[in-house]
DNA sequence: ACAAAAGTGTTGAGAGTACACCCATGC
DNA sequence: GCATGGGTGTACTCTCAACACTTTTGT
């Protein structure tokens, strides 16, 4: 009941009874990883009217003991069995006929997974739950569509002063598909010698000493998240993805 | 009830009746001004336990019927009678004991008030709402102190690549002042030619030809906002305050 | 030998930073 | 005429953007 009782100064509104029930509250997730050189993002379909086989975003009620984060971090595990990753707080939606049921307030959090996990448990059959490349999204449920818009939007912009770009690849990964990663997301191509300037420059990541061996050309070096480096330019409010 | 169905698998985890009854949900409101040099922002003190008598950030309930915005606008304009300004959501705050009288979570918005407006309106009577300086806060109830914190460095940062700072000044203002503004909010002195250069570099501002008399001293000359330069510069993804 | 991706430097433009003096006014 | 804040320019450094060829491997 925070502010209630601060601010309940008869005359102030019309606050009588029932005008501010409770509402439900939610998290949804918009969950990000880079498949087949594209930026895909995770999508359920939904069993229950009034958006019967339509496709929504993955997500569930906040329990009573639970915090927001912790709520999120639960409903992210459940529908894909990983835990340890990057989890941010996106914005909190809550038009009032968002839901053409109830009043419900849903938090947004978008989570990166790096493309080498293995997601999807057994407990997600493959008929309901599926990943979707950002470029050709079907219609979703509720304002799901806005709130996608808004967290690739976000995932652009921190991709641009923040390491989050790393969430996306193995521990281990060579300069190549580090900077695919950024051109998929930013939707253009990069030059080559000026994305390795800049991002050797940070010194955020170390080599491993080992090479990739892909097939058929030069073999690229392995290089790995360094996070010692990383801890300095956080002091210095360079960058902070954590 | 977003999310709910599709994910209401049995077995998925223990979510039988009460676990996730309805949190009550409010918006609580950083407003920001600069008076007398100091970055300020309101508080309300709390007339109910347990944090009677303890200072607050002004805040209230969503109603059925508002999306979280018109929420916090009402409240803005119940707390200080002005309701055209810039108001963002700042961040969703829900820990489940942020409140030890019930589950509340709350939508924080930050809002930011020109100096020469008049505010607290006759409604909030002077002796339970206060300006405060950010640099001599006292105590807060709930963990607004948190909130305050959070919204400080937003601010902060949004100064650096948005016009914010210009809604903390009248129509028509000059180039000391908005300086004056950057100083304060980012607690340190800035070079006057540099300063000037850098803003006027940015094409969003154009002289009224009028001047400020001030005293004893040179007269300053008066600028304005210009929407028209702005918008340009928007599209181009530069600043983006609106 | 050739196909395919890895790897490597230089130059020019623009932005940011440091820095010191004259100007217009009220008293 | 003096105190007070208003107003101005230059030089250096650093970052960003443009741009093309050689290297290493598998076949």
């Amino acid at each position: 009941m925070a502010n209630k009782a601060g601010r309940s100064r008869p005359g102030a509104g019309s606050r009588n009874g029932s005008d501010f029930e409770h509402p439900l509250v939610t998290v949804d997730l918009i969950i990000f990883t880079v498949r087949d050189r594209e930026l895909k993002l995770l999508l359920i379909k939904r069993g229950d009217p009034p958006f019967e086989g339509m496709w929504a975003l993955p997500g569930g009620f906040v329990r009573a003991s639970e915090s927001l984060e912790v709520s999120a971090r639960r409903e992210l595990e459940e529908e894909t069995g990983v835990s340890d990753i990057f989890l941010e707080q996106l914005f909190t939606f809550g038009e009032p006929d968002r839901d053409p049921r109830a009043r419900v307030i849903t938090v947004a959090y978008f989570a990166i997974i790096a493309s080498d996990r293995r997601v999807l448990r057994a407990s997600a059959d493959a008929a309901d739950a599926r990943w979707f490349s950002v470029a050709e999204l079907p219609k979703l449920a509720f304002d799901h569509e806005r709130i996608v818009e808004y967290a690739i939007e976000r995932l652009r912009n921190k991709l641009e002063y923040t390491t989050v770009g790393f969430q996306l690849l193995p521990a281990e990964f060579t300069l190549s598909e580090l900077q695919h990663i950024y051109e998929v997301i930013l939707g253009k191509q990069l030059d080559k010698r000026n994305f390795r300037k800049k991002i050797l420059s940070l010194d955020v990541i170390q080599e491993t000493g080992r090479t990739k061996m892909d097939g058929v050309h030069r073999p690229a070096r392995l290089y790995r998240f360094s996070e010692a480096r990383f801890m300095k330019l956080r002091d210095k409010g360079i960058l902070f993805p954590f």
